[in-house]
DNA sequence: TCAAAATATATACGCGCGTAAAAATATAAT
DNA sequence: ATTATATTTTTACGCGCGTATATATTTTGA
């Protein structure tokens, strides 16, 4: 029945500049009024309503006198407008959603991290949310940020499960752009990395310091740059004169350190690896993977004493700490976020559509640890 | 100035049912009408907005067959009340604030799912807030929490450097209980687990199976639960009769397995190290000695062959891959959970504020893997 | 000093929805 | 059928703030 869709909400505040906060708080104390809203507020501060919305709008739009009468006020009652109500009515925000697939992967984390503070330098709000690798949430995010009336949107999709269509009804209405995951023809832009130079750049390393890697990836990936990554490790290998070698094991899910442990120990099991070397699609399908190369008695790495050598893909935050350290291609989320970020201001500056989808590609670079 | 308080928020919407979504998706797309706001709404299904109001509010309040033909009218328009808009002159919400200490730290990423699942059943709509690690946005998010008129909210606080005072009086507005980490005499109850039991748990099993552990921790740690497992060890080790030895490392924030690889590869360069076994004050910061002992050529585990034994504590949802698997003693996480949901509704239904606060604290169970 | 330009005020309405009270209607009970 | 009860409708106002317009008040420039 309708009444049970129960909306879950993810919200949490940041504040940037924190010193004027802690002014606030050591001088508030003294006047304990009840500055419940903006009219009580211009009435202690002696200033009509209009003018001190215009204030919070753009401080700058105000005279400097009036400012500077405004902002000792605040100084004295720690008022700050009702975020929501402010989104009511308002033509433009400074809002800029921020939709990511998974809120608890690291790897996503310090993406968000890094793109929102993109935003804040701009002098923009960010507007984070997490889809927790559920394409109905996705979407509900994006109906979620439509109700902020956001500037533009940052959109990071999940990937092939998501609802292209209705992703793509969303960027009729809200200046969005893509990065991290494409999907064809949605949105003004994607900004993402090169797997087909990622994936060639370390397919050649492996190959040029031992036996050719297999590919250890999901069968039905979640991601469309695990596609991508497959086709670029075969043709790398063609390229290169060995015979591609693909491990596709089952998995459904976002638990890809599971899989990865799992899988890895069912192949280890089996005997059926063809080669001592095992590039994984993703850092997690590898961490799972040494683990279980560790179980088995495998020693991971490089050197006569090793049996075994794996590689990842990403540099995840987590890949620093393995064992061995995990070898990986690392994505180089500054410049990606960096024009993630620029491509969306100039789409909301210049207040018009792009005029062709621009597909911006970045380079990995290779991470040599000890696993590879 | 003022004008760089620039506040980030984290927005995520989920939806709890899903079949009828799919329905309305399906048949919406015949009538294409602009359905912009309630009004518009009550106008399309006949129904005055009044009752539509009331029906969103809850649905068995209104006669059946007024019910029926609202969610016949739902079928075919896909009208959603805008969930801002709908909190703003509300007396009381089913709205219910989880405030976690660390979004991406998939630990807490975990407590928060559970939390999120009970209040769900509960027919509340859960809203998950991240504070980053950092205080000022832990209070950013109950002010923003504030905003929604919160049924209730439950909040796990950083720790040591939360500001108690404004927890404090927030918590006089809001009914609010602490989980995970206590702040004396805040906020309705606590629900936390007995550190007191679980170090007495694993240090009792170290030290039966092998050398007397150290305790390895960081000298000022953010969580309070620290402090409590510092003071446990040192009792446990006395009642044992063992000399009590603290490895206490610097470092500051939430980069664990950084601060556990480095410190831990000083401590094994150093050779202070007085005692074969380690027990780390959190797996984050075993899965980083692990790591440290790893690249130092130290077998950890039990066993003849070993040469270290590591041990964490709580379970964290990655300590079943690291290399050694981790010995470690893990949350009750769904007692917990549930006991905090439990506890926060039972004040909202009786609507009044607890007598006495209660403390609950939760035994940990042991989990023997490969490290120790 | 005085007019022109810039800015602030007063006033009013809008956003999308909650909620209260009285009037109208439908249902249940007799 | 009639009365009593339960729901719905009408109407109106509130939440906290954006925004528009006319008016009043500065500030600026000459």
């Amino acid at each position: 029945m309708l009444l049970s869709i129960l909306p879950l909400v993810e919200i949490a505040i940041f504040e940037g500049s924190s010193a004027s906060l802690k002014m606030k708080r050591a001088t508030c104390r003294m006047s304990d009024s009840k500055i419940k809203n903006m009219d009580d507020f211009a009435t202690i501060s002696g200033i009509s309503r209009p003018t001190i919305s215009k204030y919070f709008n753009d401080a700058d739009s105000v005279r400097k006198s009036t400012r500077e009468r405004i902002e000792k006020a605040l100084e004295l009652y720690d008022y700050r407008p009702n975020f929501y109500a402010m989104n009511q009515n308002r033509r433009l925000t400074k809002n800029v959603g921020i939709v990511i697939p998974y809120m608890a992967d690291p790897h996503f984390a310090e993406i968000a991290r890094n793109v929102e503070n993109h935003v804040i330098e701009a002098g923009y709000r960010p507007v984070v949310l997490g889809s927790q690798g559920n394409p109905e949430q996705e979407i509900e995010n994006l109906n979620n940020l439509r109700l902020l009336k956001p500037a533009g949107v940052l959109l990071a999709p999940i990937g092939r499960m998501s609802d292209a269509g209705r992703i793509a009804d969303f960027c009729k209405d809200v200046p969005t752009v893509l990065f991290d995951a494409n999907i064809e023809d949605v949105g003004e832009a994607f900004i993402g990395m090169d797997n087909n130079q990622s994936i060639g750049l370390i397919v050649e390393y492996l190959c040029r310091t031992g036996e050719p890697p297999a590919f250890f990836e999901m069968l039905t990936p979640t991601n469309p740059n695990a596609l991508k990554r497959r086709s670029a490790y075969i043709k790398t290998m063609d390229r290169l004169g060995h015979q591609p070698h693909l491990i596709q094991v089952k998995g459904e899910g976002w638990d890809f350190e599971e899989i990865g442990f799992r899988e890895g120990s069912r192949v280890i099991a089996d005997r059926t690896l063809l080669t001592d070397t095992v590039l994984c699609s993703n850092d997690r399908l590898a961490i799972g993977f040494l683990s279980a190369a560790y179980q088995h008695g495998l020693r991971v790495g490089l050197g006569a004493s090793c049996a075994l050598r794996v590689a990842g893909h990403d540099d995840h935050p987590f890949s620093r700490y393995t064992c061995p350290t995990l070898t990986t291609v690392s994505q180089d989320y500054a410049a990606i976020s960096a024009r993630s970020a620029e491509t969306l201001f100039a789409l909301i500056d210049t207040d018009q559509r792009a005029s062709s989808r621009e597909v911006t590609l970045y380079d990995g670079r290779l991470v040599m640890r000890g696993s590879a």
